[in-house]
DNA sequence: TCGTTTACCGCAATCGATTGTGTAAACCAC
DNA sequence: GTGGTTTACACAATCGATTGCGGTAAACGA
């Protein structure tokens, strides 16, 4: 807040001589609507008057009378992962053209805190919200849809709600096909948290594939956990608790592909030699690691973009559907070359 | 939005049969103050009769009255740095922790952008902002002060403008003192932007630090380039494009370090052997990647809490100063055993 | 008994922008 | 010249909360 008080409507109406009203409707309309309510002398001089004086709408005052705030709340599990970093970044960059402002705050997926952020969030009077933490079977996002509040999922889907995600399906049946290509035959999975439909149509897209090859992908090959290095390398020391171990692993994320080496490395085995590796994401560093990461790129800054702008034209009336984009499987080194 | 229209205060006076200041009065004010305005039964009505209705204040109205919004806004360079978007959990939880919100916004660091979206901010009528982007020769700070906007620097730090930061020389000193005791004499930098203060004082700390050790680090020895993985490649490729190699590198982030690595991978360098390889704010990764990675822990969590609450401490008259949180070295595989 | 606290509370202005309605003046057609 | 339509504005209500200024009644002190 600057020191002197920001110039009102009101002193540019004084300095031009005409009322608020007409400011108000000479600076908020598109040209040939300002003309409609004044001369193009008296558009001339309010638009110069404002201009000089530095003039900016308040906000609050607007958002008081119009009752929109231009304002989206955006939830995510946390902004450390580099995906969901990267999600809002696509958020931001769609909301900017609009001139749309955001909220965006951590939910830990932690219930409680979830719906404590989000109501402080409607507290302030967003006019929607964008979800990236909804859960597969998730009580709170049917309780804000019958309260009317409108709101999209990125990154994650559940049930009936609009969403922008990946084909996360496809996602695990293209790795799939690429280690049955690769002659493995024997696959774990660090399937992520059982409440995020991405880690878990990750998984089932691969186990599908497997099973229509023949292989049954039994159940101590698949690891839950975090979609952090941390949760990769519980997962892994899971996974190769006991002999014989699996020819290959599928992080369904990773940075838990990345903790997972770390686990790979301490217990002496090779890669892509003993054991193959798969991430999902292509994150920067997937390339770059000491042992380049076969993926699956998924477009997260498309997706950020997509949701927000469903989301406004929710907002503006037009019906939304939800949009699953495509992956794109990226093989590096950890895969090949055995 | 919900659908049907938030309650306000009027709908309770009317209610209760009161006015609506005593509302006002009874609502904000606590207890004891609350007993001042209005009989215990006054205000046990409207309290029950808000509790009933579910009444939120609209913030809107609130700030038109008050000129202040409990909005402060913040700029990081970008999210996508698990460094800042751990900053930022710890401006979060000490803004929620004080029912403040943020505008978070990536600025690229790029100038013209952060003037653009600070704007937008200050548009929207933030009570503050919390830079994390700042810049050592920052015109932009400095007119932004000439303006008393109210603001306090994190992670970085520039000029004379109130920031919280950790030690960075002292921590580029720790790294050097680590690096001598293991006998290395010919370090290289990955230096990070020469505008960021941090990678130039953790450069320095190490510089100064050889120095005193009777070791002059040259320029060539020396690349400036990003703080993320794709940043320390370049670096990396910089430094290792001619003989005789470095036996040391420091890179001051983890990201870059990690970038680093593929580089020293394809050169066929062996960590620490060749190479000892150290990096900065112990990334979760750095435990996890295939060689461990000696780092320094710098408080990026605190460093966050910190600036918001000295940033409210000033919004609230008081005076503040600047403050400089201590790194502490961590060891790993890649630096020691040669 | 009368003036003075004290407790409780209302009135109304205010913040800044938006918007429905009112209205002079100008312009047009016939 | 009369009636009707534009043009170009102004007026004033409104959004919801905050707050200075009073005001009434009961209690209290002298």
């Amino acid at each position: 807040m600057a020191a002197r008080r920001p110039m009102t409507q009101r002193m540019i109406a004084e300095r031009v001589g005409v009322s608020v009203a007409t400011v108000s409707r000479v600076l908020r309309q598109d040209e040939s609507e300002a003309q409609r309510w004044a001369s193009p002398e008296t558009v001339a001089a309010i638009r110069l008057a404002a201009q000089a004086g530095g003039y900016h709408p308040n906000p609050h005052a607007a958002s008081l009378r119009t009752a929109r705030s231009d304002v989206v709340g955006v939830l995510v599990p946390r902004l450390q992962d580099f995906v969901l970093a990267t999600v809002y970044e696509g958020i931001e960059e769609a909301a900017a053209e609009r001139s749309i402002s955001t909220f965006v705050t951590n939910s830990f997926d932690r219930p409680e805190l979830r719906r404590i952020r989000t109501q402080t969030m409607l507290d302030r009077r967003v006019d929607g919200m964008i979800f990236g933490d909804a859960r597969m079977e998730d009580d709170y996002l049917a309780e804000l849809a019958r309260l009317d509040v409108p709101f999209v999922l990125a990154s994650r889907r559940s049930g009936p709600h609009i969403s922008i995600t990946c084909d996360d399906h496809l996602g695990g049946r293209l790795v799939a096909q690429h280690l049955l290509a690769q002659g493995r035959r024997d696959v774990a999975v660090l399937a992520g948290q059982p409440y995020a439909s991405t880690g878990v149509e990750r998984t089932r897209g691969l186990v599908d594939t497997f099973a229509e090859a023949g292989i049954e992908v039994p159940a101590h090959r698949i690891a839950t956990g975090g979609f952090d290095a941390d949760g990769g390398r519980e997962g892994a020391e899971k996974l190769f608790s006991e002999r014989p171990y699996p020819d290959a692993v599928f992080a369904t994320n990773d940075f838990a592909a990345f903790g997972a080496m770390g686990v790979l490395r301490d217990k002496g085995l090779s890669i892509p030699d003993d054991v193959a590796l798969v991430g999902y994401n292509d994150t920067p560093l997937a390339e770059s690691v000491t042992i380049s990461l076969t993926t699956v790129r998924s477009p997260m800054h498309q997706m950020g973009r997509l949701a927000m702008e469903t989301l406004l034209d929710r907002l503006a009336g037009k019906s939304v559907k939800s949009q699953l984009l495509a992956p794109e499987l990226i093989i590096r080194g950890s895969t090949t070359g055995r």
